[in-house]
DNA sequence: ATTTTTAGGTTGCAAAATGCAAGCGAACTG
DNA sequence: CAGTTCGCTTGCATTTTGCAACCTAAAAAT
């Protein structure tokens, strides 16, 4: 577990897996300007790391000057684990998540990793979550068949 | 999430509360030679640090000289999180974990995470996984809800 | 065909965090 | 009383981070 710990023990490398995997995130930019505010040395750094460690794969997008940084199998493998990870936050540390939903998901598990492994397989760029606080499309239908947009 | 990143995201804060929660460890002096290699201010930093997350309490052990460390309720509501990453750092990060004990672990989550907090709550220091070993023998299985410790 | 904008970085530098070794005071032990 | 154990703290060198400025290549706009 060290050694996981070495590739994803600091600051800045499970904020950019879970935007990858829960925000549907692909550019730097979109890193970047994710609010968290990251230097774009760190990012490039981290993005760098985390392609070495076989956690995320660089391609080429269609419009020929942007990347699009997608996650490996390994790299979507982390899910469960950043499950688990925002379900704690959002009881002990972040009192601005959005309740209903994380209780949502924590009794509905399974069918929120198989939503997320689904968006990951078919490359769907769709948040899982909808941006939290200004979200009035009725875009996204994240998790199971029950779903119900709760405001906070 | 971020939040919970201040805390935990750190080389070592999560080894700590692994080394508290898998292996019983709860003294300055076990944490320090749990093999990693961390050094002392660090050590002393990381326990500060957690101690006012919230995470982890102190109180002075019964032979006057020692302190004992132990999980508050939050730190041991990490277990699921930090059994997803053991899982998913012996797939794709640990070649030397023991390769058995963990794919018990992984259909059996349920089982291990009852008995983790069984032994926070009697506060059975007990290692969840015995020094690594072959994990054939029933003894060892940390699983079941038949357990025959008589600490206390 | 030039200019402007967008994307994805790099570089230099100051500040903070980390690692290492040594030492320190209090509590027990002999 | 001397020596050991425990939980740190201190000083110092190295590494990592954060911040701002700058750069290149490609698309878009003019």
């Amino acid at each position: 577990m060290s050694l996981s710990l070495d590739l994803l023990g600091d600051r800045w490398s499970l904020l950019i897996v879970r935007d990858m995997m829960v925000r549907g995130y692909r550019t730097f930019r979109e890193f970047q300007r994710s609010g968290e505010g990251i230097a774009t040395n760190i990012l490039a750094d981290r993005l760098h790391r985390l392609e070495a460690g076989g956690v995320v794969d660089r391609e080429a997008a269609e419009d020929g000057r942007s990347t699009h940084y997608r996650l490996t199998e390994k790299g979507i493998a982390l899910a469960p684990m950043l499950l688990e990870l925002l379900i704690w936050g959002a009881h002990h540390e972040d009192s601005d998540a959005p309740c209903a939903a994380i209780e949502q998901m924590e009794q509905n598990r399974a069918a929120v990793l198989a939503e997320t492994y689904r968006r990951w397989k078919e490359r769907d760029p769709a948040p899982l979550l909808p941006p939290f606080r200004s979200s009035t499309e009725p875009a996204a239908a994240p998790a199971a068949a029950s779903n119900r947009r709760t405001s906070k």
